[in-house]
Order: C-alpha cells, then structure tokens, then sequence
DNA sequence: CTGAAAGCGCTTACAG
DNA sequence: CTGAAAGCGCTTACAG
C-alpha cells in the first residue's frame, strides 16, 4: 500500500504542493474547482498528511501537555482523559504523558518542551515538596489540578483544586458529629505540601474546635492502592481495635479498608465507619457504598484546560477554588454504644 | 528559554552536525574526547532532540500502534498500559491511540498509517463483526489482543486470547453444579461474532450438556460499566425474580448487578449468585468479593507485544490461546432450599 | 487565486 | 574518526 505524500497528490492533481498544502488546512483562497478537484484525489488516495512534517515546520504550532503520574489512580486517570476530552474541542492540540509514580514530572516538562515543543503543561496530581526553584526553569504556562499551588506566587503559574483543608475538615467534623472520638486517618505523607497534607491539617482542625485530641499513632500512611490500603489496615487494627472510625483520603484507600476489616471480622458501618474521598464512580456501587467528599471531577477538568488556554494567550496565572461536595451515604454510622 | 537544536550544539561543542547526530544516538564511531565534548555540551544546554525531526527523517522507523476503543473498561485500559510496559523494552517505539467506543479502529488504524506512519497494530478488545474485508486493506501486521480471530484467516493477522468458550462453559457449568436452574447471563450483543458471544456459546453449551434449558428471555444486553448493568438489573429482577444466578460477561456488570440485587433487598449469594468475567483487582475486594474467570492479563500483554514484533520483523501470524482460571470467591454459593 | 523556493531539525549515504 | 550535502514531508512568506 502506497503512502501519498502531499508532493504525490499535487502532481495526480495537476497543481503545486502549496495549493494541496492550502486546501489541506482548509484556507479560503482557494478555486472552488481546485479545491474540488484536490480533495477528490485526496480522497482517492486515501490522504493523510504526515504529522511528523507538519509539527516540524509549525515550530509555533500550540501544543500543551498534559502529565499524569502513576496510572494507579481511577479519580486522576479519568480528570486527565476528561481533560483531554474538553481540550479536542479546543484548537490546541494535546497529549497525554503518563509516568512513573517515582519519576520527576517537572524534568519530563522539561523533556516534552524540546522534545515536543510543548508550550503549556497540566499537571494532574502533582506534588510540590519545594520544587519551585525547578519551575522557574519552566517558561511555560502551567496548571496544577488538583494541587494547591497558591503559595507559589510565581507569574506563570496557576492551579485548580477544591479547598481541601476545608474538605478535609468537614469529613473529620461529619465524623465527630457522628459520635466518634477515636478515629484514624489514612493518608500519604503528611510532609509534602500537597493536597493530602491540607486535608490533614483539616482534619486536626475539626478536631481541635471540637476538642477531641487527634492521636497521632493513628495517622497510617498509605499509598493510595487497594492493596497497599489494605495491608496497611490489616497492620494496624490488631493493635488498635478501640478505633471506631477511620478517614481515608482516597476512595479507593476506604475501599480497602473496610474490606480489611471485614476480613478481620469487624462490619462497616457497624463496628467501624469509613470516610472515603474523591467520589469515584465504584464509592456508589460498592458495599457499603462509600460516604464521601466528592470532587467536581469535570469542572476541575474543563477549567484546568480553560485557565491553560487562557494563559497560552496571554492571560495571567491564578488559583481557581472549586465547591466540593459531601456526600452521605452507607460507610458512616454512629458508633456502637 | 531557549531550545538548542543539534546545530547549537554543533556550533558550541565545534563539530558538525553530523557528530552530533552521532553521539546522540550512541554510535560507536565517535572519537571519545570529541563524544564527551558534544555530550557536556548537551548536558549544558538541556538538549533535547525534537522528535518530530526525528520521525521524520527516520520512515522507516518502527513505530507500532496500540488501539484501545473505549476508556471505560478498566480491564482493557490496564492491558493496554501493560503492553505499552513491555513494549518499552524493546526497541520499537509504540504509541496509544484512545478512541470512542462508536469509533471505527480499523479507519484510525488507516490514519495513523499515514499520520504516524505506524507499521504494525494491536487491537486491544475489537470487535470484528464481519468487517474482515477492511482489514485487507491494511498491509501491517495486526494483532487483536482479547479478540478471538481464529476464522481469519488473512496472512498477517494474529490474536492473543482466552479460550472464550471455554470459559463461558465453565462459568456456567459451574453455576450448575453448585445447583442452580434458573440462571440469567448479563453479556453484551450476540451477534457480533466476538469473545462476548463466545462465552454466550459456552455457556449454552453447558446447559444442553447438563440437560438445563436455557431461557433466552434470561440474556440480558447491556454495556459494560456499572451504571448500565445497574439499570439492567432493576429493569430484569422486577419481572424474573425467580432466578436465583447471574452469568455476568464482566467483573464491573457483576458488581453493578450485585449492588441492584442489593438495592431490591437481595443478598448475594444467598438470595441470588453472581459470577463475573475478566478477574480485576476490584473483584477480590468488592463485598462479596466476586468468583470470577481471570483472564491473564500480564500475559496478554507480553505475549501481544511479542507476536506484533515477531510479526514486524516477518514473522507468521498465529493464533495463541492462554489459560484462563476460575477463582472461586464469595460471590457464587448453592441457592436457597 | 496560484506556484517556486526556502527552511523546520534531524539522519544518512558518501567522500575523505 | 569526521564533515558537507541531500532530503524526509510539510508550511509559509513572497512574488506574480
């Protein structure tokens, strides 16, 4: 099977490679009759322009990238392809870099800039851990979703996040309301400066106001895994079984858990309640389903490409706050008498 | 931020372009003082070569492509995450092409042809539904990965597969044997002549081998995500309350049935058995966790990408079956007295 | 409305 | 071991 070039259709054609190249990116100045003629050879020849020699001329050509590390997590695999989904609308075209949990995103920014010429970046699920020094060698616009990026006052740079201190409070207040004094939280590292580390310190907040003291042997931290949550649940209530309730950080994370316990003989929310987050599809179905503080997974998404675009134009960074919602659902009860 | 290009390099390490492209792609015919000279300079300036340039040059490059139809099926998400695993290591670059589940992979296949200029194609979770002409028209190697193409018999066509059949019998099978009669399958369209009406096939086969009539009005379509074979579910128990199995096509329909079970005051598995498809994580976690077919999908993966390459490199197709197992969990149990 | 020509950044025979 | 030159397939001023 022959590969036509657009040299191979000029001449089939009869007209120059500029005048296929013009009727090939749909510009008006062309003879409808040429253009006619054109596309039906085209079509004849079932021709398809080589994006390798186009992105190569089209040095200016928008392109933005989207960085998703790990491909563990559902809620962020589905923000990125969501994302992807409103950015096809747009006219900038964008693809999709998934990597290693343990590898540098910033670095493959930097990678996809010469490599791909890239000019704008999303990054899905990022960490900041002091890494703002390796941003400035970014020139590029930048998006963090799901990130709370605020204190990076740098110009470029902007972010698109729900409050999760707020968040992370109202689920450990819906617990302590609930009745419960002596909960665990289930978390990742609480030094990074991420999402994770605002939902804690929500989280002790509620508890502060509340003045019931947050033990902090029951902090567990845990990738954010089936099997990682699960484990990590299976080590911990051996030994601390007066534990009523547990705020997990990630839905996927409550999902382990509570079938941890279960194994271990205990039932949910009986015996013990479990306090997911994020909202991801299966918190519904699963049994019990999961009580949850759900993100607005698709507006993250359409407003993280939207604040992208918007700086590739020009526009100035800023940080987007976005309404989460709690949602009540099987996973929490009282706790026994 | 400036991109250097290999001619920057050239200009600042003092050699030609030439000796640049050289040490870039690691041939040995490089003076050592004059490839440590170019590499320092890399290193300086951040170089990165630009892909599109690369490509370009390089059509005979191997690049294969990956076709996945559909983002919902976290089953052939992950197998296309594998293969992309194992095709890392070698030396054939391979490239993701996501598309919607209407979409018509045999025409983005033709695309990337030309656009990307792919040799080579796996199909992860086709359909072949009679269109094996248009695969005609397709010179490159194909290989469908969960899709039993055996029939096919074009020259460079392989397929990776479970014995679909097989296992559908075994599902059923042993439904029957833990004692139950009346027993309703939850799968997809029956008339596409793919893995899904294989294990239709099966499991009528195992009806008539045990003498058990199997009830048509008890095949039930429907898509294969948690909402649909939740509708599914509280559209079919209302009128046939008196099956007491389900034979779902899919781990995620057999969890979206179990929780609609659940919601019409069922219990699994006493009131009703549930038995799925496909073994995802999710399955040995959900509550009841679900007694499942597992298909192997690490070696799936490997044995895809191994056959493509084997192929591209003028290889014969074939046709390779892989075990699957039957884990038996909590979801199946002999039904009420 | 159309075409000849330059050039995007790279690779690769070819010559030395 | 090294370099000058051609060319991959396309786009885009520029001239007409």
């Amino acid at each position: 099977m022959k590969i036509y070039t657009i040299r191979d259709v000029a001449k089939l054609a009869g007209v120059s490679v500029t005048t296929v190249s013009r009727v090939l990116n749909h510009r008006p100045d062309v003879n409808a009759a040429t253009r006619e003629k054109v596309e039906r050879v085209m079509a004849e020849c079932n021709f398809v322009g080589n994006a390798s020699a186009r992105s190569l001329k089209q040095l200016d050509g928008d392109v933005a990238a989207l960085i998703l590390r790990g491909r563990s997590n559902i809620f962020l695999s589905q923000l990125a392809e969501m994302m992807l989904q409103f950015a096809g609308e747009t006219g900038v075209s964008f693809l999709l870099e998934t990597i290693d949990e343990k590898a540098d995103e910033f670095q493959t920014a930097l990678r996809l800039t010469h490599e791909k010429r890239a000019r704008g970046f999303i990054f899905v699920g990022s960490r900041l851990d002091g890494r703002a020094q390796v941003l400035r060698g970014l020139e590029a616009p930048l998006v963090f979703a799901t990130v709370p990026a605020r204190e990076l006052e740098l110009p470029r740079v902007a972010s698109v996040a729900v409050d999760d201190r707020r968040m992370g409070r109202l689920a450990m207040e819906t617990l302590i309301q609930a009745g419960h004094r002596r909960i665990a939280v289930f978390g990742g590292r609480r030094d990074q400066g991420d999402a994770l580390a605002e939902r804690y310190l929500g989280a002790r907040e509620a508890c502060e106001t509340a003045g019931v003291p947050f033990d902090e042997s029951r902090y567990v931290e845990t990738r954010f895994s089936l099997s990682d949550a699960y484990g990590a649940a299976r080590a911990f209530f051996p030994t601390r079984g007066d534990t009523t309730a547990v705020f997990a950080m990630s839905d996927l994370v409550a999902m382990g858990v509570i079938r941890a316990l279960k194994d271990m003989g205990k039932s949910v929310p009986e015996d013990v309640s479990v306090f997911g987050f994020d909202g991801i599809e299966m918190g519904k179905y699963f049994l019990p389903s999961l009580t949850t503080i759900a993100q607005p997974q698709e507006e993250i998404a359409r407003k993280s490409v939207e604040v992208l675009l918007d700086m590739m134009n020009g526009g100035e960074g800023r940080h987007v706050t976005l309404p989460a919602a709690l949602i009540r659902r099987e996973s929490v009860a009282a706790p026994r008498k």
